[in-house]
DNA sequence: CGCGGCCTTGAGTTCGTTCAACGATAGTGG
DNA sequence: CCACTATCGTTGAACGAACTCAAGGCCGCG
């Protein structure tokens, strides 16, 4: 199955973007056993208060980290592109408290914590990789925190194309002005805290300001630089992504 | 210096709330070394870009992780009580993107990495413990965007209290229904994504109504359970806190 | 006493929401 | 092949929650 294989060495890829490993560590990466799920779009993979023992790694599709109000409103917390682990801390804390949901047709990847525990307590230095990763993750939190309590509309939006174009580009899908991104307008929405149909209006304004466009779902970033302007964007946060590129 | 012990064995504590120790690996935690520093209120402790070697065990006082944006307006990702370690996630990603500053007269232990690196080498239990403990901040941290990002004023100030209050009485400062709220209410519009004026109209609310009072800077909660209603706290995602507390 | 930080309150404004309708596209079954 | 339905995107008009601006009060401190 060398999708699968693939998504493996993907992660792989991306914990050696932040952690320098040996043949052996990533051979223990390699060797990691799985099982692959389908889902489809709009499908829960995680409920709150699920206790889980494995692992999901999201192989192909994304995956979102979201909480239900009670008002029915859905707001999403964090996304999760091929390579990222959706729920690594799920390792360390296997009661979850948020639901994960699959927002496009998605492939994942079980691993059994056990696994991943053992390779840790094995390697040091792979406990620390994971740990990384977790620290990562949460700095991207950090920052949606102060984006979404502190920007408008535009620059809220903004800086989520070009978070996504570095991610997707990092997770060897495209190129960061030069992506699909594959979210309905709703689901960013959910993930700004704005609503589908101001998410609509903004859209029109990055488009009649030509810094943006989008056909089908192929998003095309015109200008990176006045759009990271508008956006706040600085990618310091995002870590891991080889701090030697020193762009912005 | 009793005080600074204290701090150290209130972090240890900390990590035993959610990790079994055994008796090596609690005493490498509580055979740490430190240096102690006095911030005033409103001091900044670390910079964004800033590269440090230690992490900062807060003592007494309180943290925030914050971000400035171009407009001059100040977000705050989050806050670090007596016993939470502020940037622990520094030992893996020792660049930090965001700052820290003491919001009151707050005492620091910085610790060294390499310490911390050390005992989580030779006790990958350890290991474990500390990235736990950095997934309960991504945790809160997930909950911050969706409450700031899906809920009215009234609900996230509400749920500042309600989280403000376990964590203190973990922290062993106050009860969770009585406890002294040290923050301006500049810092708890910072900390919601509001601003200070709706802040205190919010504040206003909750005491017209009865379910807080403030006097000097103690807050009580005289209905724990109408706060929790109208914030939809729920403390699961504040875990580590001893899960066998089937509190809402 | 005067100054600065913080809290409080009012009045007008704005950004984003709500409600509602319509268009486009794709899948489905008769 | 064509209604039929569902999902998603688009647009207008009215509304409202939170913001901005402004003024004043309280209190501790030099």
């Amino acid at each position: 199955v060398p999708a699968s294989h693939y998504a493996i060495s993907q992660f792989l890829a991306r914990l050696q973007m932040s952690t320098a490993l040996s043949l052996q560590e990533q051979q223990a990466v390699l060797s990691l056993s799985w099982t692959e799920v389908e889902h489809q779009a709009h499908s829960q993979i995680a409920h709150p208060g699920d206790t889980v023992d494995r692992a999901s790694l999201v192989a192909w599709g994304m995956v979102a980290r979201f909480n239900i109000m009670r008002s029915g409103e859905r707001g999403i917390a964090a996304l999760y592109l091929p390579g990222d682990m959706a729920d690594l801390h799920s390792v360390v804390v296997p009661t979850i408290s948020w639901g994960l949901t699959a927002l496009r047709k998605t492939t994942i990847l079980h691993i059994p914590h056990r696994q991943l525990q053992d390779i840790a307590s094995t390697y040091p230095n792979l406990a620390l990789a994971f740990w990384r990763d977790t620290a990562i993750d949460a700095s991207i939190l950090a920052r949606w925190v102060v984006n979404i309590g502190r920007k408008d509309a535009l620059a809220r939006v903004a800086h989520l194309l070009c978070e996504l174009g570095l991610r997707f580009e990092r997770a060897g899908h495209g190129r960061r002005c030069n992506y699909a991104i594959s979210l309905t307008q709703a689901q960013v929405a959910d993930a700004t805290g704005l609503t589908a149909v101001h998410v609509n209006r903004i859209f029109k304004a990055l488009k009649d300001e030509g810094l943006v466009s989008l056909q089908d779902k192929n998003l095309a970033i015109h200008d990176w630089d006045k759009l990271a302007h508008t956006a706040e964007f600085s990618r310091g946060y995002l870590l891991a992504l080889g701090g030697n590129d020193p762009n912005s």
